[in-house]
DNA sequence: AGGATATTTCCTGATT
DNA sequence: CAATCAGGAAATATCC
C-alpha cells in the first residue's frame, strides 16, 4: 500500500490537482490522508459526527445514490453511536438503504485499516472524497488554512470491500440515470452543506430561502471539472448548466445580483428541516 | 444500437 | 475593462 502520496496535500492546496489527471486510474487512489490519518480516524467507533456525515456521503456516492435519498439528519451521530446501532436501527433509518449502510459500517468496525490497499474495488477510481475541497482558485500565499484538514481527514475511507458494492438485497428504486454520479445542483448542494469542506466557495444569502452566492465562482468550477474529470472547466461552462436548471425550476432566478442562485422547487435535500 | 438526459463547449450580445 | 448573465446551437458523455 504505497500510502506514499505524502505531499498530496502539497499539491492541492497549490492549485495543481486540476491540470492533468490526478487520478489515472488503478490502485492509487488514497491520497495524502492516509499516512496522515491517526488511528481513532480510521477506526468508526471514534468518528466525530462530521465524520460520520462523511461516510455517509461516500457510501452514497459510491453506490451512485441520490444523496437526498437519505434521511441525514437520522443518523447525526457521531461514530460511537453508529457502531452501536443494529440492523434493524439501519432500517429504520435509511429503509431500503439501511443494509448498504449497515454492511459498509460493519466492515469498517472489523477493519480498522480499511482505507489501505483498497484501490480497486471495480468502481471507478474517480472517489475524490479524499479531497477537502481545495481551493483551487486561491492565488498563491492564500491557501485556506490546512487546520481545516484535521476535520475532515476521514477522506479515504473508501468503504472497504469490494463485495459490499452489491451484496447485500439491492433495494429497488434506488438510482437514477445519472450522468456520472451527482447532478451539478446536488454538488453544488453538498457543499453548502458541508461548512467544514466549504472554504469560502460558496455561502447561503438565506437559509430558509434557499438562495446562496458564489464566492469562488471559479474555484467550484474547478472542483466541479475534476469530480467529472474535467480539468477544463470554467464557471462559464458551469454557470451556462445552471441556468438550464431555471426551466426545469432546480433553480430560480435571481437577477441583479452576480453569482447569487436560489434553489427551486424542484431541489431536494437543501432545506435544514426538509428530508 | 439508439434515444433521452444532463451537461459541456462555443458563441454573440447585453449588463454590471 | 473584466466578470457575469443570457440563451441558442451543437457536441458529448452516460444511461438504459
Amino acid at each position: 500500500m504505497s500510502v506514499t502520496s505524502s505531499t498530496a496535500l502539497d499539491s492541492q492546496l497549490t492549485t495543481t490537482w486540476g491540470p492533468t489527471n490526478s487520478y489515472p486510474d488503478g490502485p492509487l487512489v488514497m491520497s495524502g490522508y492516509t499516512s496522515r490519518l491517526w488511528p481513532h480516524e480510521s477506526q468508526p467507533q471514534f468518528w466525530s459526527k462530521y465524520q460520520v456525515w462523511e461516510w455517509l456521503q461516500q457510501v452514497l456516492d459510491i453506490h451512485q445514490i441520490d444523496a437526498s435519498s437519505i434521511p441525514f439528519q437520522n443518523f447525526d451521530m457521531d461514530g460511537h453511536q453508529l457502531c452501536s446501532l443494529s440492523y434493524q436501527d439501519f432500517i429504520r433509518a435509511a429503509g431500503s438503504l439501511g443494509p448498504i449502510l449497515f454492511h459498509s459500517i460493519t466492515e469498517l468496525k472489523w477493519s480498522g485499516q480499511y482505507h489501505v490497499e483498497i484501490g480497486q474495488l471495480d468502481l471507478k477510481p474517480e472517489l475524490d472524497y479524499s479531497c477537502p475541497f481545495p481551493d483551487v482558485s486561491f492565488p498563491p500565499g492564500e491557501i485556506y488554512d490546512p487546520s481545516l484538514h484535521s476535520l475532515a481527514p476521514v477522506a479515504s475511507p473508501t468503504p472497504s470491500s469490494p463485495d459490499i458494492k452489491r451484496s447485500f438485497s439491492r433495494p429497488h428504486q434506488v438510482k437514477k440515470h445519472n450522468p456520472r454520479g451527482t447532478h451539478l445542483w446536488e454538488f453544488i448542494r453538498d457543499i453548502l452543506l458541508n461548512p467544514e469542506r466549504n472554504p469560502g466557495l460558496i455561502k447561503w444569502e438565506d437559509r430558509t430561502e434557499g438562495v446562496f452566492r458564489f464566492l469562488k465562482s471559479e474555484a467550484v468550477a474547478q472542483l466541479w471539472g475534476k469530480k467529472k474529470n474535467n480539468n477544463s472547466m470554467t464557471y462559464e461552462k458551469l454557470s451556462r448548466a445552471m441556468r438550464y436548471y431555471y426551466k426545469r425550476e432546480i433553480l430560480e432566478r435571481v437577477d441583479g445580483r452576480r453569482l447569487v442562485y436560489k434553489f427551486g422547487r424542484n431541489a431536494r435535500g437543501w432545506r435544514e428541516s426538509e428530508k
